[in-house]
DNA sequence: CAGGTTAGTGACAGCGACTGCCAATTGACA
DNA sequence: TGTCAATTGGCAGTCGCTGTCACTAACCTG
């Protein structure tokens, strides 16, 4: 169980990390500075960065958990599923929990407009993306180890993690700007978006869909 | 021509970025303060800024300009190529004018030092990957207009040029890491990995190589 | 080539993110 | 209840970056 000074610690930094993502996707993250976010909670700037390591820190706190909770899901996976599908299958698991994952710490919704916000900072955009590329090595080990081959010096699990990734991205992209922000959307995008990357690599477009 | 007004300001600008980047691939990016580099000019810091928007700016100015050779490249690609194709062959001609492109401003060692600073900086990498972003995002629309759809609607210029930036990033990562930092190093790499694509993405790896 | 215009510069003040340090407070536990 | 350790606030200082203003050097015109 909890003492009082554990929960009184949990109870400030859940405190600092709302009023923070509260105020980066009502005012933005630049016009918000660290000292509105301590004073919305009451505590010192000082105190603030006793439990974040700064302001880009407590933007990606949620995102933190739902990366580790993605790269966890594609480790359960079943062994015989080939790579590109178990990548596939556990990421759309993973939208399908959010909603665990998340709500004790923040309401889904904030976490999902957050979501804008970075796509809409470029100093975020570029930490969210720095932040994919270590997940996408964490994810390329876990697939070599899956597979049998060895992380080092066969490029495919990078390979075929970075070309994953980059369709995500484009997927997160379009979500981004699109005007519905739910779940089920970015869901059945991100399914669409993986099932056109065989025909849009052939070449030969003229024939056919976008979308 | 160039009057004396024109010429002393080019001179101040070359010679802060190139010290800068001196300072950030010998001593490290984040060890180097904007004073040290204008000190080294023997200008103010105030100066400094009117020739750059910040650090971020200073330490890619040259890879905006092979970033630049590279769309175009692309754009000037005969028509009847795959898209995939006029990528491919684009990145590697950029590869092989890179010492007219860039030896003008600074020397060619010393703007490949520079990746290695740049894989190794935190804030450089995440800021580089944003500034490939936003290079994809201009290749997509190339592809679609010399394809002949629409770049906003149609995801498949998009999901190609996300899949080909994925391959190069691995592709500089590993060279970063190697220590062949040479120009034909990189060349053969990107070649070779950009061929190993296909197989990557069918899974079933256990037969065959690692590289 | 004298004199006014303009571009480029340096110095200074100030903001926001972040850190180190020390003193005061508060919960934990004997 | 008193002691100890954890938590906190306040303060001073660094670094990146910006606005302002006066000063100088280059340019241009007569």
């Amino acid at each position: 169980m909890e003492t009082l000074r554990e929960r009184k610690k949990r109870h400030t930094r859940e405190s600092l990390l709302r009023a923070a993502l509260e105020l980066f996707t009502t005012k933005g993250y630049e016009q918000t500075t660290i000292d509105e976010i301590a004073e919305a909670v009451d505590v010192s700037q000082r105190t603030f960065f006793r439990y974040f390591a700064g302001k880009e820190d407590v933007a990606f706190a949620v995102q933190r958990m739902t990366e580790a909770a993605f790269v966890e899901a594609v480790r359960a996976r079943p062994a015989h599923e080939a790579p590109m599908k178990a990548l596939r299958q556990a990421f759309l698991e993973g939208w399908d929990t959010i909603r665990g994952t998340v709500e004790s710490v923040v309401p889904v919704e904030l976490y999902l407009r957050m979501y804008r916000t970075i796509d809409a900072t470029p100093a975020l955009l570029a930490a969210h993306l720095r932040r994919s590329a270590a997940a996408e090595e964490a994810l390329a080990r876990v697939l070599a180890e899956r597979e049998g081959v060895d992380a080092d010096t066969d490029p495919r699990p990078r390979l075929t993690v970075a070309v994953f990734g980059g369709v995500i991205r484009v997927t997160e992209r379009q979500w981004c700007t699109s005007d519905d922000l739910s779940v089920e959307s970015i869901r059945t995008l991100t399914a669409t978006y993986l099932d056109q990357v065989g025909s849009a690599l052939t070449g030969n477009w003229r024939g056919t869909p976008g979308r």
